[in-house]
DNA sequence: GAGTTTGAAACT
DNA sequence: CAGTTTCAAACTC
């Protein structure tokens, strides 16, 4: 711990910062420790530093970690300044209590990085090619700072000295405490491996002396194997990443020794270690990555879709290997040296393109993923990313975490719902980041200006924190009733998890968001993505009832829901209830809709030219009107812009989409025919054949990743007679559409799905190695995530923990009712009877679930053994059932899988 | 903004 | 499985 410290410290006073630090004791002690003091190393050692002092109870995860992270990137400069009199533990505890602003700059700064650590982890379960991003998500930010050159992170680290000697005292040691804290109770092994880091970031520190030798090796190994073979990438990776970031950190974190940085550091190695895997680290280590895997899962899809989409749009060069490189790795050169950069000297340039984001973000809070992605490319990379775990914010988010920690996810969850509140301070952190790190230093302001100017600001921030929508979900400012809820959970044990300070934040977060923001969803573009604005009074927002919740998304601060415990906050109680009630109904969470090709025949059929816009959707379930002839929102075949279908039970339909007479003729003839090519008659049995038929298209579309994401058509084209509701690409689609995800970055949202896309993304890339996978960016949604865990599945990679999460993956899977089979791929009736709240369709599982079960050893035979693999996925994932079997049990349990088995 | 209608979700 | 209740969105005024 001491010799951490000292290092830091001595690497931040020689670097430029804190002066006073020289003059300390430990200032010699350090600089006798680590002649060199690289900013880069600093930043781990500084986190191992700071995970050491405070070893707090382990409760958080990742989430936290994340928005420490990055604050204390943001703090990191701060914390340079402040050198010595960080480590003082009482004076970081002040400042915290001060400046609680930090925190929420931390954890909007988190998500991205979480999403990032989500994904390489993720990646690293699923494939090397998953550490190979994390790596290169280290690399991209650290890379910055190296390819600029060392000077530049030792300008960074000037800058950010001082800048941070101006924010140090104010927010720099707040968000120290809180990370610190975060840090030690979430990781408390990490500190340990941090501590080994510190060891390594001293050596960093002779790094960043030689910054052009690790700007060469992180591109050597990013040139190398980091793409090529994500396996070995990983390790030299996480060498290069351990070596980069500890010598920054030393010289960033040296400083600060702020325990958020530890806590960053700890995260950096988590992704270092997921991807790269851990050098200094040990089973602890590896504990975690399972761990944060398993969150990352969840939080992936978005992650990773947000990933793809900045990687894509942000790197042509880093395009080249796949999405998921690049997510991991974005990493053509210039990108690795990006990522480097950021993870070596992250705070300098991750907090800048993280300002960059949050400014994007907040200007133009719903802007497009691409938006984001190039804001985030701007800025500088992947730490950009933070935004996507708002999106992760999701219950999909939250089921990772509780997964792999509970807590870390609980973290990002909470991480995501602070960002709101944290927002301002996360600005103001992230101006100071920027001011060190770059020019991006405007941006940060600006961006708190406008927070400052607006509430609303505030939900921009948040919504650009999150990046994902949900994300602003999560982060919604609570009303009233919100804020003493947050209070309480600060009491419940998700408030260990957090630390006071960031409670305290959250707190005056909340108070500053208005609680009430609005009824009607959409007020802002982002909530149409991913926030549905709820205004549930009664439900507590843990029921079906809740658009929110259904959707899996985190209310948002935009929502005037009453004692709301869809929050991240509450991920416990959220991931439980969802789980109840998947277990009722395994379909509950799956997309409502699903389209249909609109090439397919099924399409075709269904419109009667007329109004079929979405002719190729239809709705799962089918309304049951009695009134409103389907011609009014009450419907949900007419909100959704659907025709009904067969399954509809609706009287006098006159759906201006289509009526289910008209479907249901049309339909029928095409889909037998393709429902006997997928399906087994006998598991059809129960399900209706359109239904059958819409399931297995889905299926099929999930066996392409891209076709998931986007290629509804293609994927129709390919099912061809499935294609009329292949469930599951209908509701990636219309998640998409009818999801407030649709943005790519909101697959954090999706957070339930988006988690999965990462998944997927990665694995397709990876495996499949399609190289793009923007899909799942364009998957952002938590649905796509499913699908796309499923694809990983298919790959053969592991999807089964992302799934667990369930919500996401999960619910698409319900959706095709292919889940269903997968997941009780023993169990079809439980499909069927989980698929069928009306009673019309759901059986479809139980044709596949022999095939699938036989193919969920291959992957596929389409589309069912793809969703076979991504059933069992799902259980994993959720903490509460377990991978495969808590979903089988689930889905049996309630519905009597027994009817079957 | 308040009240009513509607249909899904939840419950029995 | 059916019926009823609860709930929140959609709608109307």
């Amino acid at each position: 711990m001491d010799s951490p410290e000292g290092n830091r410290i001595a690497a931040a006073s020689t670097p430029t910062s804190s002066p006073p630090v020289q003059e300390s004791p430990f200032f010699n002690y350090l600089s006798n420790l680590s002649p060199i003091k690289s900013v880069k190393g600093e930043r781990f050692t500084q986190r191992f530093s700071e995970a050491n002092f405070p070893p707090p109870p382990p409760v958080f995860a990742s989430p936290h970690i994340d928005l420490q992270r990055e604050t204390s990137f943001l703090k990191r400069d701060e914390i340079v300044a402040v050198g010595s009199d960080v480590y003082g533990h009482g004076d970081t505890e002040l400042n915290v209590e001060l400046i609680p602003c930090s925190e929420k700059e931390v954890q909007s700064c988190s998500p991205s990085r979480c999403v990032d650590e989500y994904l390489a982890d993720l990646v690293e379960e699923e494939d090397c090619t998953n550490s190979a991003d994390s790596s290169l998500k280290i690399a991209n930010d650290a890379p910055q700072a190296l390819q600029s050159g060392f000077t530049g992170q030792k300008e960074i680290i000037k800058t950010r000295n001082d800048a941070g000697g101006d924010k140090n005292t104010e927010s720099g040691p707040c968000v120290r405490l809180t990370l610190s804290e975060q840090a030690e109770e979430d990781h408390p092994g990490n500190s340990l491996e941090l501590a080994e880091t510190a060891g390594n970031q001293r050596d960093a520190e002779r790094l960043d002396e030689f910054p052009d030798v690790i700007s060469r090796k992180v591109n050597d190994i990013v040139e190398s194997d980091m793409y090529l073979d994500p396996a070995c990438g990983e390790q030299h990776c996480e060498q290069i990443v351990a070596q980069i970031a500890g010598g920054q950190q030393d010289e960033w974190d040296c400083a600060s020794k702020s325990f958020s940085e530890s806590l960053q550091i700890v995260e950096a190695y988590e992704h270092c270690d997921e991807s790269l895997g851990p050098v200094p680290k040990g089973s602890v280590e590896d504990a975690k990555q399972h761990q944060r895997g398993t969150r990352r899962h969840l939080q992936f899809e978005a992650a990773v879709d947000f990933k793809i989409t900045t990687n894509g749009n942000s790197h042509s060069s880093c395009n080249s290997t796949n999405n998921t490189v690049n997510s991991r790795s974005p990493a053509s050169l210039t990108n690795l040296g990006r990522l480097v950069s950021s993870d070596i000297g992250p705070r300098g340039i991750s907090s800048s393109q993280n300002l960059v984001i949050y400014k994007q973000t907040v200007t133009a809070q719903y802007e497009t993923d691409a938006e984001m992605v190039r804001s985030i490319q701007s800025g500088g990379n992947s730490t950009i990313s933070a935004p996507i775990p708002s999106g992760i914010g999701l219950h999909l988010n939250s089921i990772g975490n509780a997964v792999s920690m509970g807590s870390d996810v609980v973290a990002s969850m909470e991480s995501a719902g602070n960002a709101g509140t944290q927002e301002k301070s996360g600005i103001h952190n992230l101006a100071k980041d920027s001011k060190s790190g770059s020019n991006l230093a405007s941006i940060p302001r600006e961006i708190s200006t406008h927070v400052d100017d607006d509430r609303l600001g505030s939900e921009a921030v948040v919504v650009a924190s999150s990046a994902t929508f949900q994300s602003t979900n999560s982060m919604k400012p609570p009303s009233a009733s919100l804020h003493s809820k947050l209070i309480e959970q600060r009491a419940t044990p998700c408030a260990g998890r957090m630390s006071a300070s960031e409670n305290a934040d959250r707190i005056m977060l909340l108070n500053q968001m208005s609680p009430k923001k609005k009824r009607r969803r959409a007020t802002h573009p982002s909530e149409s993505e991913g926030c549905k604005h709820c205004n549930c009074k009664r439900s507590k927002c843990l029921k079906l009832y809740c658009e929110c919740f259904a959707a899996g998304v985190y209310c948002a601060d935009s929502c005037a829901c009453e004692n709301c415990f869809n929050k991240p906050e509450y991920e416990d109680t959220v991931l439980d209830t969802r789980q109840q009630i998947e277990s009722r109904n395994p379909l509950a969470f799956a997309p409502k809709v699903v389209k249909r090709c609109t090439d397919s025949p099924a399409n075709i059929i269904m419109e009667d030219g007329n109004r079929t816009t979405p002719s190729s959707a239809r709705h799962k379930r089918g309304c049951n009107c009695k009134k409103s002839m389907c011609l009014k929102k009450y419907c949900e075949c007419y909100q959704a812009k659907v025709g009904c279908s067969e399954g509809c039970r609706c009287e006098g339909c006159k759906n201006s989409f289509g009526t289910k007479t008209e479907i249901t003729y049309r339909r029928a003839p095409r889909w037998e025919e393709p429902s006997h090519d997928i399906m087994n008659p006998g598991d059809v049995g129960t399900a209706s054949i359109d239904e059958l038929k819409s399931q297995f298209p889905l299926r099929r579309h999930f066996l392409s990743p891209e076709s998931v994401s986007f290629d509804q058509e293609s994927d129709c084209s390919k099912a061809g007679r499935v294609d009329q509701f292949s469930p599951i690409w209908e509701g990636i689609t219309d998640i998409s559409d009818l999801t407030p995800l649709p943005h790519p970055h909101s697959g954090a949202v999706a957070s339930s799905a988006s988690p999965n896309l990462g998944d997927f993304p990665e694995v397709a890339q990876a495996k499949l190695h399609q190289g793009n996978s923007h899909q799942s960016s364009a998957g952002s949604l938590r649905w796509q995530s499913s699908p796309i865990s499923l694809v990983r599945q298919l790959c053969g990679s592991t999807a089964p923990r992302v799934l667990s999460s369930d919500s996401s993956l999960y619910d698409i899977v319900k959706d095709d009712d292919t889940p269903e089979m997968l997941k009780g791929t023993s169990t079809p009736t439980k499909a069927v009877k989980a698929s069928s709240p009306n009673q019309k369709r759901v059986s479809p599982p139980h044709f596949q679930s022999q095939e699938l079960r036989s193919s969920s050893s291959l992957g596929l035979r389409s589309g069912r053994k793809f969703i076979l693999q991504a059933v069992p996925s799902f259980p994993p994932l959720t903490p509460y059932s377990n991978s495969k079997d808590g979903i089988n049990q689930i889905r049996s349990d309630p519905k009597g899988s027994s009817s079957d088995q």
